[in-house]
RNA sequence: GGAGAGUUGGCAGAGUGGUCGAAUGCGGUGGUCUUGAAAACCAUUGACGGUUGAUCCCGUCCGGGGGUUCGAAUCCCUCACUCUCCGCCA
């Protein structure tokens, strides 16, 4: 959510900059609105303050036996008009509202124009595409060739974008998810979490998926409005709901392995071969709660705390800024690592690395308080050390042999209990 | 699934219709004392919003929502959550 008094003191410029994002913002309709809520507020907290005088009153005349009916009466009236008033104020406060928790945070001023992908800019890139002396099949036929890799079952069970791994291919994936966990412990000072997999909608609204982007989400049907994550980022950053952390606690850092869950409603036809777009996927996922001083330094670590696992397992990429249009609702800057994939000859999305600011700490009212002063609220990062499955793929592909056998990350081979090829 | 007890400020915990935004303790902050620190003692200390140059001031908030009343932390309804006991079960 944006600071509403941000919005007050000067919508003209928060509009401009929310173009930026492909969000026409109303200033007419909002200064005319505001103008509003602020008579009535006024009004109504007049009113209440002479219900509150003339009941203390009431109160007094009655302890000393005088007549307090004529009082009442007056207070009938006053009543009237107060629940008059309140409705009114609460109904376009509620308007007010709910127009803002539909509004998209305001781009970071480095952030590049543009509306698609496209207009995304390389910031490095790392590592040199490997060159084949054969011909590069991709993870697919990989792992249906390895017999490790099945679609068709999966989609018997259940129905498309669904997986099943097998034997030392299912290995390869649990591998990696353990690596991940010990680097960002071990070696970058994160907190291994563990959360639940279903949320309440509160914590989707804290986060910034409702109330816009339902459709995205795997809603359970139950009594209670309750979802599968589509990241762990929802559960993790949820923590902290609700809550004032105190100055010695920053920064607070979570690594937090979870499957996520996603309808991808809206990309049918997109990626519909392989592992790249499932409707259920594992991720490893850091999440930071800091200091709003520390957030943008932060934002470069935690960045490079994801490329530290990519260096680790040598595979090929590049690290991209989101131009406007692509960046996520919730985010000011977003930087994606995008992984060489030689079967499709482009580097694919594989982290999306975001500071958000104080637009998801003011949703949630995370807050933080030093030995003086009010509380403040806290800015809040978040991205993947890496999505799992993808890294799967990124390492069949980039690993892959002439005769379809795959050769074991020597990162991961320890975790592979020294197995140094996957072959049949 | 059955029976019961709870949910109050950063934390613990009083408060059952009218100067209660709320006793008290802990914690925080300032001070006294001390060479310094600790202890002790004194003072101070909730959040959010409106208004303001800034105070003052005003409003809202005692798990969420609704109701009764001139007036609700306190009474009623409802929902959520927590805990205890019994049953069942990974």
């Amino acid at each position: 959510m944006l600071d509403p008094k941000l919005l007050r003191n000067d919508p003209e410029r928060v509009a401009g900059k929310l173009l930026i994002k492909g969000y026409v913002f109303d200033v007419a309709k909002f200064k005319a609105m505001e103008e509003r809520r602020k008579a009535l507020q006024i009004d109504t907290q007049e009113l209440q303050s002479i219900r509150n005088q003339k009941s203390k009153q009431i109160g007094q005349a009655k302890a000393q036996g005088q007549e307090i009916e004529s009082l009442k009466a007056e207070m009938d009236r006053l009543a009237q008009d107060l629940k008059d008033k309140q409705q009114q104020f609460d109904g376009l406060q509620e308007e007010l509202n709910n127009w803002l928790a539909e509004m998209p945070n305001i781009p970071h001023e480095s952030v590049p124009a543009g509306d698609s992908e496209a207009q995304n800019t390389v910031i490095h890139t790392w590592g040199e595409p490997k060159s084949f002396a054969f011909e590069v099949k991709d993870h697919v036929d990989l792992g249906e060739h390895l017999q490790l890799l099945d679609f068709e079952s999966a989609a018997k069970i259940t129905g498309s974008r669904f997986t099943i791994m097998q034997g030392q291919l299912a290995q390869l994936h649990r591998a990696l998810i353990q690596f991940m966990l010990d680097m960002h412990t071990r070696a970058h000072g994160y907190t291994e979490i563990y959360v639940p997999y279903i949320v309440n909608s509160d914590s989707l609204r804290g986060t910034g998926n409702l109330p816009k982007f339902g459709e995205d989400l795997f809603q359970l049907k139950t009594d209670s409005e309750y979802y599968l994550i589509p990241t762990a980022e929802v559960p993790v950053t949820n923590m902290w709901r609700d809550q004032i952390a105190s100055a010695e606690q920053l920064p607070i850092k979570y690594v937090c392995h979870s499957p996520c869950f996603r309808s991808e409603a809206g990309s049918y036809g997109r990626d519909t071969r392989g592992l790249i777009r499932q409707h259920q996927f594992e991720k490893v996922e850091l999440v930071q709660l800091v200091h709003p001083d520390h957030s943008w330094q932060a934002f470069a670590e935690l960045t490079s705390h994801a490329e530290a696992v990519l260096q680790a397992l040598a595979l090929p990429y590049r690290s991209m800024t989101l131009c406007g249009g692509d960046l996520g609702f919730s985010s000011a800057k977003t930087i994606d690592l995008e992984v060489w994939l030689p079967a499709q000859d482009t580097y694919r999305e594989i982290s999306s690395c975001s500071n958000f600011l104080d637009f998801q700490a003011r949703r949630m009212k995370a807050r933080w308080k030093g030995h003086e002063g009010k509380p403040q609220l806290l800015h809040t990062l978040n991205g993947s050390g890496l999505a799992v499955g993808r890294t799967l793929v990124a390492i069949l592909e980039n690993y892959q042999q002439a005769d379809g056998s795959i050769e074991v990350p020597k990162a991961l081979v320890n975790y592979m209990h020294g197995t140094t090829e996957i072959s049949i």
